[in-house]
DNA sequence: CGTGGTTTGTACGGTGCCCCACGAAAAAAC
DNA sequence: GTTTTTTCGTGGGGCACCGTACAAACCACG
């Protein structure tokens, strides 16, 4: 089942803060590409084929320890990229990237890229930016995961993946849940079974609808909002 | 009390990657300071004055929640630099910066450091792989803090910290350590005992000693030589 | 030599989450 | 319509770590 998403702000944020004559020059060497959930983009220590610049939906930036265990470590969507590895001249990716919620985005070779890279002030200025972001994220996220009860960092979830699918219903299983979090899946089900009962959230067989997303902010921790306030300060 | 340290080596393994022209015009802006534990050189949020490039003894990079909880997300010493928000454009701190282990750094002014950032192409690519590192480093670090018990964790501190002094000896109580690692003082007692009790290393009122790093490493998570290889994989 | 501050040892009850496991219910496949 | 798969609910025992608190050991200093 597909969520109806307003296709006519198929956008990235990124990419409009560029100059028109920058943005239309990358565009040119860009198609654009459907991601379906489950899709793997990247996969650890292998080599960045493609960037993307996604225009809806969001992917998943998991980190895998020697063992089995998994965790997210960054959620990116039309208001990021996939492949900052690439502004910083690395052409090997340190985490899975998966497609969480279905979508679309820019596609664009690495090489092609590199180049336009090179000859665009604008494109560097505010990719590295971006990338600065994702770091103090990540810095949040490490914290965030030591301190955090699962409800608190779940309601943060749901909100990060609302804001990225620009709906207030998407898709994902308790079991995929449990993996973005760290946790098990059981205990996934109790967070997710106290914010239906506080009526925050509605969810079925992987379908979820945000009912209040004050209320889950409420609940959620305040990463949610740090996080929100360093891409405002750092983009601008 | 001071450690006896090989001065003979106060260089810093960055730096040292440079080609000879760009380090010299960069250390001949540079200034060589003496770091002292529990200094702070960078503010969650302040403006970044000066970049350093420790030669000697390390610097946490400590992230803050709202509340008083805190972590270390990063630690730096002469493998590294301080200030990469620099590198990426951007002039203010996401974590605090505070001296652990005291050793001597250059200092540049951020304005200078821009400057030769500008001018030389292998200081910015350098420096940019670095960051890769960092960002690699932080990844690991989030799965590290979920996943791994604290007597595991500790060992890693202990490693990384002697690679950094390049000592088996150095400070710190297990009061700092616990707010490094996000845990009790009293459960860093528990995870340092344990790893006395094992012979694998020494300690009184805060003077460590490292009686068997390669013990020490079977105890610790593999979160350490991961670390490693990101760092020789990236750089070279 | 006593006093005060710092560092370390330890104990107790509590909690959040783990591991394992089974069962139920809905959707999909046949 | 029956079977298989996916998804979700729940329970019991256990463990790592928490919050708190108190005491002992050690060092610095007057």
């Amino acid at each position: 089942m597909k969520t109806a998403r307003r296709k006519a702000e198929a956008t990235n944020r990124l990419l409009a803060r560029l100059p028109d004559l920058d943005r239309r020059r990358l565009l040119a060497k860009s198609t654009s590409v459907q991601l379906r959930t489950t899709d793997v983009l990247y996969e650890r220590g292998k080599r960045i084929r493609e960037v993307y610049f996604p225009t809806g939906g969001s992917i998943s930036l998991i980190a895998t320890l020697h063992g089995h265990d998994r965790l997210q470590v960054g959620l990116v969507g039309d208001e990021g990229m996939l492949g900052t590895s690439l502004v910083l001249g690395v052409t090997v990716s340190p985490t899975l990237a998966l497609v969480q919620d279905c979508g679309t985005a820019w596609q664009i070779d690495a090489a092609s890229f590199r180049e336009e890279l090179e000859c665009s002030v604008a494109l560097r200025g505010c990719l590295q930016r971006y990338v600065h972001v994702v770091m103090c994220q990540s810095a949040q996220t490490v914290a965030c995961t030591r301190f955090h009860v699962v409800e608190a960092r779940l309601a943060r979830w749901l909100l990060m993946t609302r804001d990225r699918a620009h709906s207030d219903h998407f898709h994902s299983t308790h079991e995929s849940l449990a993996t973005i979090l760290g946790v098990r899946r059981a205990g996934v089900t109790h967070a997710a079974g106290s914010l239906q009962q506080q009526r925050l959230i509605r969810y079925s067989r992987g379908e979820i609808t945000v009912l209040d997303h004050h209320g889950l902010e409420a609940s959620a921790c305040a990463c949610y909002v740090a996080n929100q306030d360093t891409y405002a300060r750092v983009m601008n």
